[in-house]
DNA sequence: CACTGCTAACTGGTCTGACCAAAAGTATAG
DNA sequence: CTATACTTTTGGTCAGACCAGTTAGCAGTG
């Protein structure tokens, strides 16, 4: 029954990790800190941050911070660039896209903090705000923010990890969608603001099955200006 | 360059298990020994000793002596350790399996070749004939063949690149999914079968919705089984 | 002789407090 | 404002102690 103690801090430490409270990135407690908040001592804490570390949990640097790891980050290794203004690439980017981002705004919609919605409402209201007068990639830029906090308030690990990784290293291919669409039409398609805007309503009334429809219509509609040419 | 001490010390032991010189079952030195042979602490002694256990290489026992495990074994009845035993986090990598294998069937049915569609005809001929008195690891194997290759036939770059990672990445959890569930009921639940034929057709006769609706449907019937512990 | 039961000597698990080394933060001089 | 030096904080290691299970040996008993 009694595990040994540093196997219930192991098991908390994981649960804050897979409860998506601390994004890839974020710093952990200072072992000492940790100590003193768990109640055990920095032995205890050190054998629980060693096993996290050789499970890839967390990255541990000698005099800096242990912070969260990305899971996925590793088996990124080579970014493949140059593929940004491939039409047929692009295509692809946009359907995981839209499937990425349907079930980040599917999860966002059911467990987001009280915090993040609040957050996440200050920046659509500011993403409304601007719109015109900026460059294509402040926009995207914007775009990639919007949709990188919905990612951020899903509580979802894993979730989390694939967008990092999928949005640093394919901005090339969003950015280059962009572009593509506006040197096509002149300007933004008119449906993008009112699509922002069911995201975000759909995901505030917390209705997640909306959500997730919204988001992948959403970017499915941007996928369609794409074909045809 | 000079690594941290307990993973110069975790590199020595492992050669030591490697190098066969200690049989499964043969018990290792005790930690006090290790720390004077060494010539290091015993703190840093078990923070290699608590890896070594994390990662499957070891039995340590309070009281008793730690012995050498048998490396094989925890891939047949045993529950996996480190990244597979987590509850929460088997649930999230079953939610990204029903998003990621949604989209690799829904593309499967668009692109698939003749010639892959043959070829998932016969794999899914062959894991039907299967299935009864194989071990655990075989099924979880099979099973991953299966949807693996339907990811292949997506002709999608991006969701077959993903799912290479996912699957070898986090095939510890998958398969702690599984013997998990098989604990819990004592068999396979009824519905695999069944769904793995609705997928099976739906993709032959490339209905591309239903194709996708029918492998979300099958992991989130799996996934519903791992609740309420 | 075999068996039982106790004890003493292990083993691993945890704690404390100290010191070192690397990184990060801060104040200071240019 | 930048660059440097200093101070603080963080992770890595160490020493020695104590607790908690396990094992082994030894005495006593039948």
């Amino acid at each position: 029954m009694s595990q040994p103690l540093s196997n219930d801090l192991l098991q908390d430490l994981k649960e804050l990790l897979y409860g998506g409270d601390l994004l890839p990135g974020d710093a952990l407690m200072s072992q000492r800190k940790m100590a003193e908040h768990y109640q055990v001592s920095r032995s205890t804490v050190r054998e629980a941050v060693v096993q996290l570390e050789s499970e890839g949990f967390i990255d541990v640097q000698h005099g800096g911070k242990t912070r969260c790891s990305n899971l996925l980050e590793p088996y990124f290794d080579l970014p493949p660039e140059g593929l940004g203004d491939n039409l047929e690439f692009q295509l692809q980017v946009m359907e995981v896209r839209a499937m990425l981002e349907g079930e980040a705004a599917y999860y966002a919609a059911l467990r987001a903090s009280d915090e993040q919605l609040q957050a996440l409402d200050r920046e659509y209201q500011l993403m409304r705000q601007r719109g015109q007068g900026d460059t294509t990639l402040s926009k995207a830029k914007d775009d990639l923010r919007f949709h990188m906090m919905i990612a951020e308030s899903s509580h979802h690990l894993l979730i989390i990890s694939f967008s990092q990784i999928f949005y640093s290293r394919f901005f090339n291919a969003i950015y280059g969608v962009l572009s593509r669409t506006l040197k096509k039409y002149g300007r933004y398609p008119d449906g993008i603001r009112s699509q922002h805007s069911v995201i975000h309503q759909t995901i505030m009334h917390r209705d997640a099955d909306a959500a997730r429809n919204a988001a992948i219509e959403h970017i499915l509609y941007t996928r369609r200006h794409l074909e045809g040419d």
